[in-house]
DNA sequence: GCATGATCATTC
DNA sequence: GAATGATCATGC
């Protein structure tokens, strides 16, 4: 167990030192086994990350550095450094959503500073040879906080007007609506279409690959 | 089931 | 090939 950062120099001194490292090394330094790909630890990278940085474990609420306002974030990349995957988010809530508003939305909250690690995440690479790229902090503001908004807006509007089961991930230009469960049997409460409660599938935010990839070109370039 | 960490894999 | 919808591990 390591003590979190107490500073935001701290933690970009910590997570800029392991820029270069293979998972695989860093791995033998906390101690810990890699699996030979992640079609069943599918969040591992970020639970190593987490681990090294001295984040606090667990499913806690809210940032991995509350003390300090900041979320932690790997993101898998090509050569190119272009995303290979979306961002989850968070989870949307599906009831009692008349009184959210975007200024303190769990998406604003949980995007307002983050650390953002780079991993090469091309899967003819085995993960113990995937290698760290450089961190940065961003913090979401101006014009991708204004899309953001427009998306997550709309998305819950639909929410509130009990349309969920029309939302699919085609919506949102840039942060979309998906399935979010261990399972298609995990059901959760929604509003139906006429107000009343209905079940349907946990759903969660995430950000569209074009959104995170102008995050790392305004970075890299 | 909720919430953390995400990637998988079927469908288009 | 890429995106959508589905899924995996873990700790309450």
């Amino acid at each position: 167990m390591k003590a979190s950062p107490s500073t935001i120099d701290e933690l970009l001194d910590r997570a800029e030192a392991l820029a270069g490292l293979t998972l695989g090394e860093l791995a033998q330094s906390e101690n810990i086994r890699v699996p030979n790909d992640f079609k069943r630890e599918k969040g591992w990278s970020g639970q190593l990350l987490e681990l090294a940085l001295g984040a606090e474990a667990g499913s806690k609420a809210q940032q991995d550095f509350a003390n300090i306002g900041v979320e932690l974030k790997t993101i898998p990349i090509d050569v190119n450094g272009y995303p290979l995957e979306t961002t989850y988010v968070c989870y949307a809530h599906l009831v009692d959503v008349a009184g959210i508003h975007w200024a303190t939305s769990s998406v604003r909250n949980k995007l307002n500073k983050v650390l953002w690690v780079p991993i090469d995440g091309r899967r003819d690479i085995p993960p113990s040879e995937r290698t760290i790229g450089t961190p940065f902090l961003w913090s979401l503001q101006g014009q991708q906080e204004a899309y953001l908004r427009q998306d997550w807006e709309e998305i819950m509007d639909m929410i509130a007007m009990g349309d969920i089961e029309k939302v699919t991930a085609r919506y949102g230009e840039y942060m979309q609506l998906r399935p979010k469960a261990a399972n298609g049997s995990v059901l959760t409460d929604a509003i139906g279409k006429n107000g009343q409660i209905i079940q349907t599938r946990p759903r969660g935010f995430y950000l569209r690959k074009e959104f995170t990839h102008k995050i790392l070109d305004d970075y890299f370039s």
